[in-house]
DNA sequence: TAAATTCTTGTATATATATCCAACATAATA
DNA sequence: TATTATGTTGGATATATATACAAGAATTTA
């Protein structure tokens, strides 16, 4: 089968470039690609390939590689109408007066002068790496205001 | 809801003790432990804790800690962490939160890729500049907690 | 305390995912 | 080549998982 090797290839391009939420989204975007397959075949295709389901901390649920972290930087075609707007968006979390948010790869600084635009006065001061922002925090500053800042950034959350 | 710490804990517990291979599995074990749930409450629970589903690897499923690794099907670290002599280590510190890892120019990009594959639960999230690595831990995270997961990579640590 | 708000949960159900089976393809062996 | 074994897939379906909704705790606020 000619068609399996490429379209291997093809799910983790895809996997690590934007958000997949369920199978049936990265499902679409294959087909849409060209490739013809079904929803058995890829489930099929994610067992073997050890990908995993996960929430992503802010309601919904995310696909991630093995070692995602790993990252490297591909050549993605990003001409899929149906990407979600935030496809940038990993995960978030809070721990004390920090909140980190990730990204795929090479957002996090667009991303922080984003938020750095918003100029909230909640927001003592954002620090960016290549896929990790982390948001600090004045004191006393509640998770549920820091999301109600972020919501027009990051859509998805809950 | 007094008991869901408790159950949370112990579902932790149990998943990084035994193989489970799908939530009715780990729910009836938590029902034969004397805790009160459903499915559906199982579902969020996992959700929330970021526990992933992935393929075993030998035709069947696993449940997983989020810190736990996933067997990459590929690519292994560059600079091998088994070398005795890492040249680009230069300081560790510690303060609250925060570890900061100091490397020789240009290392700390790849070394925090590293740490971020290890995927280790107490490791909220990295950034790396040049030189310098920021860990920045979830609370209550103890120093040699974090020195025993970077110890594959920091090999002079003790 | 009362009222309002925010969690947590179960039930029932919707949705998503995995797999049985049969068909066909490919590869290996005689 | 003929035969056998192994692998891939789709259709249908079983199974597993997620969630809308409502009820009741727990927590906060007035």
């Amino acid at each position: 089968m000619k068609n399996k090797v490429e379209r291997i290839q093809k799910i983790k391009e895809i996997i690590s470039s934007i958000k997949i939420e369920s199978q049936g989204q990265l499902l679409d975007i294959l087909l849409e690609e060209g490739y013809d397959l079904t929803q058995a075949t890829l489930s099929r295709d994610l067992k073997r390939m050890r990908i995993a389901k996960v929430g992503d901390g802010c309601g919904g649920y995310s696909y991630i590689l093995p070692g995602q972290n790993v990252a490297k930087t591909l050549n993605v075609s990003h001409h899929s109408p149906s990407v979600p707007s935030s496809n940038w968006f990993v995960s978030i979390d809070f721990s004390g007066q920090f909140c980190v948010i990730k990204t795929r790869p090479g957002y996090a600084g667009g991303i922080a002068l984003d938020i750095d635009a918003k100029e909230a006065e909640q927001i003592m001061g954002t620090i960016a790496g290549d896929d990790t922002i982390l948001v600090i925090l004045r004191g006393g500053v509640r998770k549920k205001e820091l999301i109600e800042i972020l919501k027009d950034i990051i859509p998805v959350i809950d």
